[in-house]
DNA sequence: TTGTACGCGTTATCAG
DNA sequence: CTGATAACGCGTACAA
């Protein structure tokens, strides 16, 4: 009889560890702990006598004492940039599908955006023994040397979404490429050649992507590229004033963009709150493609045309990847990338007026 | 020198046991734990000489047998209905604040506004050996066994937000009454009368406090309430679909409410997307205050003159409050209910036009 | 001031 | 088939 975690010690409670099965029972710790564990080894009726007992008295193995002998804690970390953004909720939906059904746990930590943060926040779930880690980027980060050194160390790390050319582990991430492509393109056959791109921090390998699909559309379609099209406007808690600032500079161009393509979630969603402020119409006064997995977005302006991210598979494949490291006894040698297609949501009304 | 949870057991690393100090330095292994906790009863220069090494190798106190030896997780559960919602987001926030620097992990889970997620979920954290459990039922969620069970085995529990009178311990909430009442009479005093108020399941401590302060505003400003004004839209997967029912019913009346308190933060959103959808503006065409802590909704409607929950200081308070129940031995006898004030953001647009 | 021995709850090995 | 023993890493009476 034990007192569990979080019990208040001078309650009497009928929290049984194997032992007092062993004791009321008459039978040796370890006979108990192989019965409960179906043994070959154990009689049938020893087996059903202790079964049956634990299931009386509900007994539950504690998982501390499992993880201090096994070496594992069964729960892995997972660092996402916020929480409140429909992808990454999305992805933490599919992560925990998998997790759960595995016998995992999950400890879910945010960024906000800031490295230091990150830097925490990897440090604490290490400290706290996670047998994995799953990671993205926040859009300050520069350099993983706090990775890593962890991954040196032989840490199971995971990349989804905002990943790292630095470090070679199993990733996972949509196709942005493709992603920004097809939406460039869309406005490109419905008509639109002025075509502006709003996308975050220059230093995120999804920037990278993005921009290059973008680029690419337009010259398979003979458009010039433009740098003053191009804004970067990095995530974070100032992001709004950013994108006013750069929707300012866009139409104060000689010739102001007739389109806009928005390269991150939440930029499409500011410049739609943005564009509704200022009496905008989309598309009828200017068009707009934007990657979007936010349902509000979705409601509030039926004639988005969004890009959509897989979140739920991305989470879902990247735990299923992580639990196959952890698994895995030896260092893997070969490290995969995963690319989720995007699902471009094409609108009737995202036509040209 | 151990080989620690989620690093491969294959490769060799330098994470060091206290035994390794030991062996090391030539001393005990209980000098060397007592030198790091800082015992006074260990010469000056056997701890620098341990704490230097412990710092140089950078050892780290197994936290899993720590706590197996200790009988707590120093983990503490958190359960909410979304983590896409950005009260819930500036929840966890809160808790996270203050979790983290108390040296407390927290484990977030969703129910999804589904009571068995719910069951599920609090069964996951107890069996994980959680030292607390901090929770806001979902809207599904009408006795609440489960946790009254686990009560009464003395697991400190705190609610928040949506809480439960059949369990006595330590809550907090929002002035949910007051925040309705004010809402409701800015409408009165801006000029109007019929004031129609949507709610989400009429079974929820939240839905009867602001439902009763509405109704207190009419009265006190001899408006009848009106029964076919009061419209319940259970939050769920088919939110969307329930109130655009309501609006639907509420619209067809003889006499169509020229106002809309909207009393909760999804209800609030998704109104102000379905209005927008249908071209009515706010508040030219009908008047609109809500409950809402969403930043997107705001932005997007600047009209929008909503009441803001305390999401950040709601997640602190609860966290405190749960620490302070861990840290009792005995077992409390007064419980104590916070009520946290909410705030009314009035816009000079959502003056009657 | 330092070291020894034991216990937390579980599982694995080996002996009976 | 069953049971004793050791071990996971740490902390703490108690003994030296």
């Amino acid at each position: 009889m034990r007192t569990i975690a979080g019990l208040n010690k001078c309650m009497h409670f009928e929290v049984i560890t194997i032992r007092d099965i062993a004791r009321e029972l008459g039978l040796s710790v370890s006979t108990v702990s192989k019965a409960l564990r179906d043994s070959h080894e154990i009689s049938s009726k020893t087996k059903l006598l202790v079964q049956d007992y634990a299931r009386e008295h509900n007994y539950r193995p504690n998982p501390i004492a499992q993880s201090l002998k096994q070496g594992q804690s069964k729960s892995i970390g997972v660092v996402v940039p916020a929480i409140n953004n429909q992808f990454f909720s999305q992805v933490i939906d599919g992560i925990e599908s998998v997790a759960y059904s595995n016998g995992y746990n999950v400890i879910i930590t945010q960024t906000h955006e800031r490295y230091d943060m990150e830097v925490q926040n990897v440090e604490h779930l290490v400290h706290r023994s996670i047998d994995g880690l799953l990671i993205s980027l926040c859009t300050e980060t520069q350099n993983v040397e706090h990775l890593q050194k962890l991954h040196r160390q032989g840490l199971p790390i995971v990349f989804f979404d905002r990943v790292s050319n630095d470090i070679e582990t199993h990733k996972v991430i949509a196709d942005n490429y493709k992603g920004a492509y097809d939406a460039t393109s869309h406005l490109l056959e419905t008509g639109y050649k002025d075509i502006a791109h709003i996308t975050s921090t220059a230093n995120a390998s999804v920037t990278t992507e993005r921009l290059a699909g973008y680029k690419q559309a337009l010259a398979d379609a003979d458009v010039a590229v433009q740098n003053d099209y191009i804004k970067f406007c990095p995530n974070g808690t100032d992001l709004t004033a950013k994108v006013e600032t750069a929707l300012d500079e866009l139409l104060a161009l000689n010739t102001p963009p007739q389109a806009l393509f928005t390269a991150w979630d939440t930029i499409t969603t500011t410049v739609l709150a943005l564009l509704h402020k200022r009496g905008l119409r989309v598309p009828q006064d200017i068009a707009l493609v934007g990657f979007s997995n936010t349902t509000l977005a979705d409601i509030l302006n039926p004639s988005l045309t969004a890009v959509h991210q897989p979140g739920f598979e991305m989470g879902k494949t990247a735990i299923e990847m992580l639990l196959a490291l952890i698994k895995a006894k030896y260092p893997i040698e070969e490290f995969e990338t995963k690319v989720l297609p995007t699902q471009l949501f094409v609108r009737a009304s995202s036509v040209k007026a």
